[in-house]
DNA sequence: CGGGGCGTTGACTGAGATCAATTATGGTGG
DNA sequence: CCACCATAATTGATCTCAGTCAACGCCCCG
């Protein structure tokens, strides 16, 4: 099943017609290796990039070889949504996993945004989550120790990972190396190493292999300042309640306009 | 005059009509004094605001009083465009300067962007190179040095400043105290001043009182390894390229649907 | 079973934080 | 026009978190 479905569901109740346009979106797809690039810091793409599985992050090459990792994304997300407007991409975006990429050509993202308002105002909702996840991580790297880094980035792996299905119990498949990590949250790989030695012997965390096990949740939001009000995660209340009257009206009256509506809204 | 429209027909070309939308977007206005807050963090507002003129910051209130800069904005800027869909503010809004800000309800944002496509789309686009920017900051305060970021910062002021007609010859009003440098780039008040220091005594800026000047911005640059590209200050040129060729025919077809048009496309 | 990436450890170094004073500066009321 | 006060800028001394360099062990995969 099409993972942009469960996540738009979130975002707005769909039609069994939204539905279907949602799952034939993807002209083809196809299969990338951890460390492999999807798309690349200025190039102009004529599609977008629909993550099926896995793990991937968009970040910054810097002089000296170094990377900035600038936000992870899950399956469900479109990678790379904002290029349809934008044209040139300003970063990078590579995967950290083996990852299924389905292909949206930029037309049906056109088709979609201008033919179907509701998908269209989830979709734009989705981004400007998207851009809050940004704000959180300026937060993060900017006035906090690496031990309050990393815990506050186990937290929203954990907790984005359980959104989509991928983590339950307080445990996860853990897509990252420690150099990544350290790309991600700007310090030395050497010192996250000793960092997460740390938050293990604190009884944080388990890390070992490809499995993380959070040990205690609430500790470690507390060492990383972790507030999931960010992720906005429950938006189909959020989106609601955010629209002024008028425009509730509005969504009401599209969605009936629809021919089939199941009766979903 | 509006700054708002100066802003959008650099994004898409305006007609009569769309101008004189975006002249009467603000219900009313108001002035707001250095330090004061525009919107808080965890505010459901209303309405959006509009930067008349002056500087503001958006920031996160952090443990221990701290806070940390994320972006700035300026005059012709909607300061909270994403609240109409995400409802709660996840961060808060504070002027740097005095400013004047226009408020827009949330009702004309939702007229706006789904009565006039073209505005529609170029408000969306707006926001996306928001989220440029907050890429760039990530990458500019993850893995660089004091000196590198505030270099950065000042280029990035520089060239927006001069964007919105209130920077030339090398020369603007600083909008913000050391303190507030601090929080913006993720260092001490106290390296701040020293970092400053170092950049003066290199020639490559003059700053006192409330006047910037870069003596070498060549060099300033070169230190901040600043490209302007992020900030998509031509997208004119940009966004349409950026779409794809049936969207053009579509942005045609609906400039023409419109009583008047000046030929200004 | 061999090799290469990844994780781990130790020793040393350094950029930047913190603490604590002191000196401009600009806005205000007398 | 000047005294005054609060805010901002500056300076010095000390300390610490995190970077760097370098070596070694481990584990996974071919």
């Amino acid at each position: 099943m099409n993972p942009l479905i469960r996540k738009m569901q979130h975002l707005v109740p769909l039609t069994a017609d939204e539905e279907e346009v949602l799952a034939s979106v993807c002209s083809e797809s196809h299969d990338v290796t951890a460390g492999q690039d999807v798309v690349r810091d200025g190039e102009r793409p004529r599609n977008c990039h629909l993550l099926m599985s896995g793990t991937v992050c968009r970040y910054k090459a810097l002089d000296g070889g170094r990377r900035q990792i600038l936000s992870l994304q899950f399956p469900g997300d479109i990678l790379d949504a904002q290029s349809f407007l934008l044209g040139a991409m300003d970063h990078s975006i590579s995967a950290l996993t083996r990852c299924r990429i389905g292909v949206i050509p930029h037309t049906t993202m056109v088709e979609i945004t201008e033919g179907y308002p509701r998908l269209g105002r989830a979709i734009w909702t989705d981004m400007l989550v998207d851009a809050a996840a940004l704000r959180q991580w300026i937060a993060n790297i900017g006035h906090r120790n690496a031990h309050g880094r990393i815990a506050h980035l186990i937290c929203e792996i954990y907790v984005r990972s359980e959104a989509v299905g991928l983590a339950e119990d307080r445990q996860v498949e853990w897509p990252m190396t420690q150099g990544d990590l350290a790309d991600a949250v700007g310090i030395s790989p050497v010192h996250v190493n000793r960092t997460l030695q740390q938050l293990r012997s604190e009884g944080l965390i388990a890390l070992k292999s490809k499995t993380l096990h959070i040990l205690d949740f609430e500790g470690l939001k507390r060492a990383g300042e972790f507030d999931p009000e960010y992720l906005h995660l429950a938006p189909s209340r959020v989106a609601k309640e955010a629209m002024a009257p008028d425009v509730v009206q509005h969504v009401e009256a599209t969605a009936s306009r629809v021919p089939q509506d199941f009766g979903i809204a």
